[in-house]
DNA sequence: GATGTTTGTTACAGCTATGTGACAAGAAGG
DNA sequence: CCTTCTTGTCACATAGCTGTAACAAACATC
């Protein structure tokens, strides 16, 4: 695995909990910070620029969700990814957490797995390879900064799944990617979704690739797909 | 689905639980083991040897918790994935669980197709890809990451039982190979096919190969076949 | 060279993996 | 509330792979 040494800060104010959260994040090898309060956690994000953020909703003083809210203004730390942990699974919480600016949140209790993989799909999400860098490939451009997909000069309209898809496939050239893996990858690991639905999806993409760009998507026959300028 | 009949062992004193699961899974391509206690379940853990268990949290007798905990340490077991299955989500059960070494575990209720999702993504992390790196002999290349062979930089095009067949000549060069040994080592030692079915598979391994490469896979006549780099 | 045995080659029927279109449920946005 | 877009799943169509048989060619033995 390559697992970049990425920092996590986590903040919460039962260290039973911090512990249980950094045993499992740095198995899955990463480096965590702790706090068990706002303000050392910002005193922690000013001094060490964590990687991202682990926050928890109940917190003594300021809230987490304020604290969130915090961070999202401050230009600061605007782009650091937050990920609010809610004691239950309430709709309102739902709702506000994501209002806040939070980048995904998790319900307790949860699996580390589960944390694990939604930990990274948002530091994928964040840090996309180059931040603002697009990529081209034989006449088909994906530019992250636009978000916006042309196959020569004209635009490629596709759903955000797509969208995923084909930049995880643009970044991971020429290897060829099972649908299990491809789920790992593009859903986010911790949805639970038919396999077939990859197909789906490549299907749809291909098909508003269209026919001049459409072959850069291989099917590898038992194994799954790959994305390649060679073809076979 | 190529579901390789992984065996899983059901821990569960309800035998209605252990049923409703085992249909899951069974419907799933797996093959399931049922236990009621932790001794039974010890016994056919020795016995059977299962790829993964499913252990409920509440058992009569030794808990499933602790019966966890005894796998862990035993050297025997230790490798065995475990997923506990806890019947109300508490934060308590949860901390406990994790620090017992299960690798996951699921609340209930849950759906089945959450359970096999979970199910394979353990599976998938407790079986360690093989070698990933490209083999090359005399500009025949073979790298598994990309799934794809190469002669002298052209792709070729071959099917899934081809491939298999190549990479096994490829990692055991120089020495002849019975057609009763290539069925056992490619396709997989339980399968009844003809023998001469080899044959047809080596023809269409050389005929993709292409004349500048097809004398590597040398027939050894009243034996069987061989690759091998030496002209004989 | 005749004969029996082993291997090469081809065609084909059945099957499995993948392609494809349609649909219902949900999310987003008026 | 309605409309529109996205998404996951299904059912069916299709294409490609697989195993087998049948015959041809090569080889061995005498």
């Amino acid at each position: 695995m390559t697992t970049p040494g990425k920092t996590v800060l986590i903040v919460d104010d039962e260290s039973a909990i911090r512990e249980m959260i950094a045993v499992a994040l740095e198995m899955a090898g990463y480096h965590c910070l702790e706090a068990s309060n706002c303000q050392d956690a910002h005193a922690s994000i000013i001094d060490s620029k964590p990687d991202m953020i682990l926050l928890d909703w109940m917190l003594p003083g300021t809230s987490g969700l304020e604290f969130a809210r915090r961070l999202k203004r401050d230009d600061l730390t605007k782009e650091m990814p937050i990920i609010l942990l809610t004691a239950k699974g309430e709709e309102d919480n739902k709702v506000q957490g994501l209002d806040s600016g939070a980048d995904d949140y998790i319900t307790k209790p949860f699996s580390p797995r589960e944390l694990v993989a939604r930990l990274k799909a948002v530091l994928r999400r964040a840090t996309p390879l180059g931040i603002e860098e697009a990529i081209e490939v034989q006449g088909l451009v994906l530019d992250p900064a636009c978000h916006r997909v042309t196959a020569s000069q004209n635009p490629v309209d596709i759903g955000p799944t797509e969208y995923r898809l084909l930049q995880f496939f643009m970044t991971h050239q020429e290897r060829a990617y099972s649908r299990t893996q491809l789920l790992d990858q593009v859903w986010g690991g911790n949805v639970y979704v038919e396999e077939r639905t990859v197909d789906v999806h490549i299907r749809r993409l291909r098909k508003a690739l269209g026919s001049a760009h459409e072959h850069l998507i291989q099917t590898v026959r038992g194994t799954g797909y790959r994305f390649s300028t060679k073809t076979s």
